[in-house]
DNA sequence: AGGCTTGATTAAAACGTAACAACCAAATAT
DNA sequence: ATATTTGGTTGTTACGTTTTAATCAAGCCT
């Protein structure tokens, strides 16, 4: 339990405790002798830097913190990856909180975060109010908004456009020769799945079709949802397309189709949305329309940390991914 | 921008810097009429407590270090969320850290821990050896073992046997009618593989049978991993059984088989491990092994807050889950 | 030789909070 | 009436670092 301090470092070294923190913090300050030595006190005596006291004196801490709606879901786990890499990478730790979907417990966490001071939150918003991100901001913390593009040109956001993905997906279940498409959406209040049903609907005019789709909304954007979906789907009629608004669910709802005798792709379509691995991998792989998922959270992470560390120079930029369709075997 | 400190509470509310500290840190020793008094002014200025100054004077902060071996896995993600659950419920921020397997980058990342003085620290390590985490000890940061029993008894631990894990597997195949077993193992590094290799084994000698499988060793426990090893097990001939380490590889292998117009489970049994929510919803539902994935890193946490709460009577457990044989569709 | 610059080092003052001893008034005990 | 306890509040110090201004020595210029 000793606790090695940067005085004991300076006493060790024979140097005065400043000169510790300059070869720590601006080693060319320092003349290469001492600095050597002083290396050398550091390793023997096995200090590391006290970060508490550290950013209390320089004001800001090396941390950031990244808020997403489902942890579970692999999509934020792939996100969570990709800012993970780039802020180990930078010396940056990543405070990691999980808001549920529920505004509530978002709130609270962004409050821990806050105390923390936190460098600067990546956040996967829960509800469309961003004020919160607004009195987080008026406290210092900068806001990176993720996978939600900002309505304001004073805060940086990395998105991918829902709208054009959402109209992939139909087109080309349309192009495949379907004709009644149904849309299994997450819940509503998740502005991912509006878009994607409103770059549906766009689809489907385009193509000249009737844009009213059989429309089923589920609770949760999980593989058990997917199933349930099915169900319903089974009971109300098959249409013969079926556009997933995330893999999970539609993975849930090959297994269901599947088992009940429905042959995919020939009795019906099935696309799902995010291309994460495992879609692959499915006995009949899945068409998908595939997000930048890992590149979302290093550039997420990058637009944080370039802010955090260039407060100057940098601009706000609200960065738009386009996703790509990936036909695999789930759709003809 | 506006940073308002305990002092400014403490001048608005006309009282001393050090009771407004007691309302927030013992506000059972403050009068009622002025602890209501000063909380007014916290919630009127917007206070909020400055966690690195907290922490450098309370000698100890309210952050634990969570280091696991693949944040892509939904093992941990499943763990990572029982232990964010606990850890928020008592106020405690998780500082996430993903070795991904290289012990060189858990060490990096562990140091980053040690700045930051989280009180403790939940990891699943990624080598054998444990002086690492010793070494943490001496700072005074506490260590629990996540998946992985403790070898001493001066340290905490969670795990799941995964020797009784493996056996489980085995007989279940062997009672199903099977002969020839093989097991689809995870880099050898990984003691968890180990395990689940010896626990086949015993298995195998419990029902007097050659205790020699097939095994075939992939470079990760993935989906993408599982398909590979399905053509190796193809090419060298198909056993009647496998039995892959865990669910993701098992998951890839039941997609390569299918493909290749093997019938599961037919023509060969197949089991995997973990209990993750896709192996439910596949096609062919899968046969596993589950573990209370959750119930590890929430038992986890709360091992670690209270050695950190209750440092004098704590004493410390090696706790070891029971895994669960969960019959589905891919074994007969 | 005296004044100047340069480069390296140090002393001292913060940063915002927690904890402890000291203090004070009011209530109780003697 | 005085002494003692009690409940509540405050002043002060320390936590380990960063930073600024000040100091010092050595080299250079005229």
């Amino acid at each position: 339990m000793t606790v090695v301090s940067i005085k004991e470092v300076a006493q060790h070294a024979g140097v005065s405790p400043g000169t510790v923190s300059n070869v720590l913090n601006r080693p060319e300050k320092v003349a290469a002798a001492t600095r050597d030595r002083v290396q050398a006190s550091i390793r023997e005596l096995g200090f590391v830097r006290h970060g508490s006291a550290s950013s209390l004196r320089a004001g800001h801490s090396r941390t950031i913190g990244l808020s997403v709606i489902d942890i579970g879901n692999p999509f934020f786990t792939d996100v969570a990856s990709g800012v993970e890499d780039v802020a180990s990478e930078r010396g940056y730790a990543v405070i990691l909180s999980n808001s549920a979907g529920d505004p509530g417990k978002e709130s609270r966490n962004l409050l821990t975060l806050a105390e923390h001071r936190v460098r600067g939150v990546l956040i996967t918003p829960a509800a469309e109010d961003t004020s919160r991100l607004d009195r987080l901001r008026d406290r210092g913390i900068r806001v990176v908004m993720v996978d939600h593009p900002s309505d304001r040109s004073d805060r940086c956001s990395v998105a991918v456009n829902d709208v054009a993905g959402g109209a992939l997906a139909v087109s080309h279940l349309l192009t495949g020769g379907c004709d009644r498409v149904a849309y299994v959406s997450g819940p509503l209040t998740i502005r991912q799945c509006l878009d994607r049903k409103l770059g549906a609907h766009r689809a489907l005019i385009r193509a000249g079709r009737d844009p009213e789709m059989v429309e089923v909304v589920t609770p949760a954007m999980t593989a058990r949802a997917g199933q349930q979906a099915a169900e319903e789907l089974l009971a109300a009629g098959l249409p013969d397309a079926i556009f997933c608004a995330n893999d999970l669910l539609a993975l849930g709802m090959l297994r269901a189709l599947l088992q009940a005798g429905v042959r995919v792709p020939d009795d019906v379509s099935l696309i799902g949305y995010d291309g994460i691995d495992l879609a692959f991998a499915s006995p009949v792989s899945l068409s998908t329309i595939k997000q930048p998922m890992q590149q979302l959270g290093r550039t997420a992470a990058e637009l944080l940390l370039d802010e955090c560390d260039n407060p100057g120079s940098h601009d706000h930029q609200q960065i738009m991914f386009q996703p790509e369709l990936t036909v695999r075997e789930s759709t003809r």
